[in-house]
DNA sequence: GGGCGTGTATGACGTGCGTCACAGAGTGTT
DNA sequence: AACACTCTGTGACGCACGTCATACACGCCC
């Protein structure tokens, strides 16, 4: 068997946005352009301002989106599971890459050729339509995420974790660390406060994770 | 002449993004579709939710995009002038407007319906494409804002002040209670920290506007 | 086993900035 | 002139949260 596993691929993209609505045959072209490539924990993807040669889609483990604010405090900005699709920003416009791409745990990536992706939006009017359709979204979702900013660490915390059971389910598997970094503070802020919630039964906390038992009083706390 | 003084509107378009590049003829188009309306001072343009209807541009005055936070907290994300093009977003992807628009002065805005703008994306890819890159471009500025929201008020304000200066040159036509809402923040620390500026050199401050006069070090102090 | 790195936890301390209270200066309106 | 309203400015106070120091539990490697 091939080391790059051609027919699982053409699978997640199947599943995935924006490639959902191409026919296989032209899956496949994208296919047969991309490569799959495993990650070690720790290790860089890709760096903020590096010209955007690949889209790339989570197959396995996790990758973290990063900036890292003046003072070179980490932020993390996004969280990427399996089958999500990060960065076609500059696949769209041709700009380099906007944050720096982590693997958070051993992960696997598969990488689209920007061109390949690029030449597939100026033929296909449909596909290029629901590029932007997501883009429309994520434009709205980040607008809406620096709204949220300026509320308490609290808030954020809660949000953080409300977003990530969406994804993991009810255990996160994040540290404190990867929480705080998640939600803009600092990782003694956030075991106090993730102690808070604790204390009021709304989460129960572990070593490398954190499981929501009270979904709904939490996210009456982070205003939703 | 008729009141909608067309040919003013054409040759508002023929300079603005993403209108530029359009052959007259389909400018003359999406003029002969919108309108021109006049807005008081403290009027509002739209709200956010409600259907978009139209593409808007600022003729004259200055339109301030506004979200509201949780307990009724007013922020100013966007402060629009004469010449610049707001709210495409819910043309290309038809859902509703993201934000408040109000006019922050006298100020007359040309409408054009999101139908014949939409209309004209799908009859011309390269409007489409000039769309998607101004689009691009506004995604990344709002990522690379959403990055500053943690940053001190001191920044936030240097920023602000920076911001505006390239739309308004050296004195910045706005209250102190306006540049509180753009940087987050409450009239009173924003007129103590202009008045740490001030003591600086960095600027000068009048009822109703603020003129910067050494950008350079206001820039280094912004961290940029 | 003993070291070492990482994750979790708690206390003490300082401070940036929000909140409240008050006041003068400018502008418009009757 | 008198009043109301907005804009600007200053001081006192409190609190959320960052910073620093310390400690213990767990896994890994020699």
């Amino acid at each position: 068997m091939a080391p790059s596993r051609p027919q699982t691929v053409a699978a997640l993209l199947a599943d995935t946005e924006p490639f959902k609505r191409l026919t296989p045959a032209q899956r496949q072209r994208l296919v047969a352009a991309s490569r799959e490539r495993r990650y070690a924990k720790g290790e860089t993807v890709f760096r903020e301002g590096q010209p955007a040669d690949a889209v790339c889609i989570v197959k396995e483990g996790r990758v973290h989106l990063i900036k890292f604010l003046e003072g070179g405090q980490a932020s993390t900005t996004c969280v990427m599971t399996p089958g999500e699709t990060f960065c076609c920003l500059p696949a769209l416009d041709r700009k380099p890459y906007p944050a720096d791409a982590v693997a958070a745990a051993d992960s696997v990536v598969v990488r689209v050729p920007t061109e390949a992706f690029h030449q597939l939006l100026q033929e296909n009017p449909t596909f290029l339509q629901d590029s932007l359709c997501l883009f429309c979204d994520r434009l709205r979702q980040v607008e809406q995420k620096s709204c949220l900013a300026y509320d308490s660490v609290e808030r954020r915390l809660a949000q953080a974790l409300l977003g990530l059971s969406k994804k993991f389910g009810a255990t996160v598997p994040l540290t404190k660390h990867e929480l705080a970094e998640l939600a803009h503070t600092t990782v003694e802020t956030t075991i106090r406060i993730l102690g808070h919630f604790r204390k009021q039964g709304l989460i129960t906390s572990a070593r490398g994770s954190t499981t929501i038992s009270k979904p709904e009083t939490l996210r009456r706390l982070a205003g939703l």
